[in-house]
DNA sequence: TTCAAATATGCCTTGACACGTATATACGTG
DNA sequence: CACGTATATACGTGTCAAGGCATATTTGAA
């Protein structure tokens, strides 16, 4: 629990979030699309709305759970860190590729060679 | 395991990936600046390099690691369908709170406008 | 009020996994 | 070759969470 990231290695807590992004959907409505025990349903609801995740809404006997944005928001930042390692830059592939051909005889791939350069610290290369 | 969302669960991997954003590591650096046993940071990395977050190359007695991006990019890819619930965003939350006071056509968001509505004023969020 | 539908909760069992300790393996050096 | 360093693996253990089943709770309707 806790984490959002704990919350999102269960695969049926997933299944539920997405089905949620189509709309806001009762207990029992999950419980049939997914096909997973009622008790189940709940359980994880539970989790998820404990964490933020989504929130509920009374309609008569029935439960209507729906999206909130924060906890994603949470995982979206903790990727952010990482996006530079593929998103634009190819720039951590070159440094590789780079060392590659010290340690062996050069393909000579692509022939857009980087300085070999030891780039301690922060590789800003941004 | 498996999945790369159970992998992320763990925070010493999150740790350990975070660590790797700056540079490539040896096990040892990592057990130092992490405060792990030897042994942890070993399987931790045996698990990160099975599902692809990182790879390593031997340098002597030690195995330098560095981040891989096609998991990282698997987590984008399935973050990606929530992102409408916040980034350009708000118009299903304004969707909502428009189906939620038909009574008022309020077009500026602004928030609190939340009336209590017929389902008697009951929080639920337990 | 009594019943039925919808949902929540409690208890129990089971399996996965993270960790520590001990040991194995690989590599460089004297 | 023997030794020390660096890393990997084996095994036993404790914890924790997910699921099933039974039951409680809430609400609407007859």
């Amino acid at each position: 629990m806790e984490t959002a990231f704990e919350i999102i290695a269960e695969p049926n807590r997933r299944a539920i979030l997405s089905l949620l992004t189509s709309n806001e959907q009762s207990v029992g409505e999950i419980e049939r699309q997914l096909r997973m025990s009622q008790p189940a349903v709940s359980k994880h609801l539970r989790v998820l709305r404990d964490a933020g995740f989504v929130e509920s809404t009374v309609d008569a006997q029935r439960r209507l759970y729906r999206l909130k944005s924060g906890p994603f928001q949470e995982l979206d930042a903790w990727l952010a860190q990482f996006r530079r390692f593929w998103s634009v830059h190819i720039d951590a592939l070159e440094r590789h590729l780079d060392r590659m051909d010290q340690s062996q005889p050069a393909k000579g791939k692509t022939p857009g060679k980087r300085k070999p350069d030891r780039n301690n610290g922060k590789g800003e290369t941004k």
